[in-house]
DNA sequence: CGATAAACGAGACGGTACGTCCAGTCTTCCA
DNA sequence: TGGAAGACTGGACGTACCGTCTCGTTTATCG
């Protein structure tokens, strides 16, 4: 086993690192992911662009890793009923998508990244794997209490929770409202119930 | 009031508004929507650029007329059940989406509709419009038979339906089955049914 | 024959030109040839930088067309002996190549010109094709007069004249004295004289 | 006064230094001065960056060191006659100039050193010395034989000289002749002499 | 002998300029 | 007046160097 091999040279500055990240997430933030640019990025914070080249290869990777990298660690839900965690788990979800960053990046950035094979792959290995690990437990459970049947298309159902999530928030503009989550969770929740 | 104005000077070139329509359509398949710039559809269309700004105000605009003006004209199903109706829908859609110049266009023409607070009211009301018809007959046709009640929310479903087929085809990149039409009206329709 | 084949789009405009050549002469007096950069010529004529790349290739091209192309149409001189002629002659190179524009920028410009086989070229049929002409002129009336003979080799005579003033001027950076002109025609006018 | 200071500290690497003046010569021969960059240099030497700018304080300083300082210790010649020294002077300079190492640097070398008005001061006092010492010594054995009277401007024979063969081997790219010692010599050897 | 100090390789740092591309507008001539 | 051509300003792109700095490591002298 190769150990992380001897970090030679001048290691990289942290501080650096986190100035860039809070820079791309006010950016983004404040102008819109189309109108921020590398330059301006690194222009605020007080960085040269070839130290944002030398971590991240482009826009999409930066914000990427700026707006959806708080890993929230939220603990997969519990509530004794299908519809009840699925509720929890879009809450979550609705919350995380309606943050004024992410709003503002979701858009164009899932663009940037399905213009691009190599970035493709990752919306779903990384962009989708917290939900998609809370939702399997949750399936897991409700099979346990007879609600569903073990062969559920997970994926699916994780491409229509947050296909529906990103076109009401990201794309249509609405302001999300109190009850969505329970509305999708009772639409989907009852899909899928056996029986 | 003023009369359709007298066309004085030279009429527009039908002729070209075409070239520019399938130019675009052409680029976008071939090199992607980003990289598909205005000055390269009029270049192959063999336009100045200015014939092309003069008739739309953007590569947002330009693209959408193109890909998805082929109004389809499809009639609303009417399979006697609202799972076969909604089967039909999603089928409709699914083609849609998938045609190549729509899969190449659709993530990057639906993230500048976002950013543009004027284009992101015309997601609804043009992109949606056609579905959204079919999906409220649908839904009357339901009614009566008694399948579902009246009080359901058609944008909700609509964004759902519409997301999850964007994020299946679009996001993730995923060759369509045969059977994901069925399968979502499935989860959908009896999320939806009455008891 | 091929007429200049029909001037089609818009024109050059030729204040831009005008423009971008007084800025470089400017900058290039004012920070030196090495710190003037291309992005600065154009900012300082209010001009964006592909105005400049689609006349000019270079820094070379540019500083050189804005420094050594005001034509100076000096007659040939005819003051009856050779080192007299010769004595014009140098005055009006050192005159040139010690103009505040002209002294900043040759040593850089000769140095780029060198460096490019393509510009190489042309330090001999444009730079020095004025001087050159005149010395031919001068020799024929010389040979007439019996001062010197006709095989004199004019292009190392020329070397070695522009080479002295060059050296002089542009490198050693000696203000050019009143008699240089002179004392330099005294050496070289007698090295070539008959007997 | 200060005795040299106990040297504290690593000894510089005189291995370091060689390889650094060594990688300055090869690379400037290949890609040329203006494309040879100081990480390039230090990267073909195996050295870092600091290493080199520890001993010297740009690209100009470091190539004159590592192409004109091979102190060929040639004895002034003794030929008899002026104009015989002077061809012996020039062909030594003709051959240190037209040295392949030296011929790609020149132009560029120079330029930086003419830019910097600390370097300027060494192109006479440091270049030029050599041949200038020659020269001297040269002149005053041609005022003992009565070729030349005691007055001759020294400089500014060096300053034509110099700058005649920089410009037809440095610019011009002229492949130096066998004959161009002789020839310059008898231009400007005549020149000079008395009568 | 251990402390101290400088040189070493590597490479990250903030900057600046590069030359290209595109956006959206303007200006010319031709039909 | 419409249209093709193409020049215009402005700005972002991603790359390459600049000269400085910060690491961990090596090699010397000095107390």
């Amino acid at each position: 086993m190769m150990p992380p091999s001897a970090p030679r040279g001048r290691p990289r500055d942290s501080r650096a690192h986190r100035a860039i990240l809070a820079a791309a997430t006010e950016l983004v933030t404040d102008v819109g992911y189309a109108a921020a640019s590398i330059g301006a990025v690194a222009a605020r914070a007080g960085v040269g662009k070839d130290t944002v080249y030398r971590r991240w290869s482009g826009k999409a990777e930066l914000v990427y890793e700026a707006v959806f990298t708080e890993a929230e660690a939220c603990p997969v839900p519990d509530t004794g009923s299908l519809t009840g965690d699925l509720t929890a788990l879009l809450e979550a979800l609705i919350q995380e998508f309606s943050a004024p960053a992410a709003a503002a990046a979701l858009p164009g950035l899932l663009a940037d990244f399905a213009a691009n094979p190599e970035l493709q792959a990752r919306i779903r290995s990384e962009f989708l794997a917290p939900a998609k690990d809370g939702l399997v437990t949750v399936f897991e459970r409700a099979v346990q209490r007879g609600e569903t049947d073990p062969n559920v298309q997970v994926d699916l159902v994780l491409d229509t929770l947050a296909g529906a999530v990103f076109f009401h928030i990201g794309l249509v503009g609405v302001q999300p409202s109190q009850q969505l989550a329970a509305q999708l969770a009772a639409i989907v929740g009852r899909g899928i119930e056996t029986r």
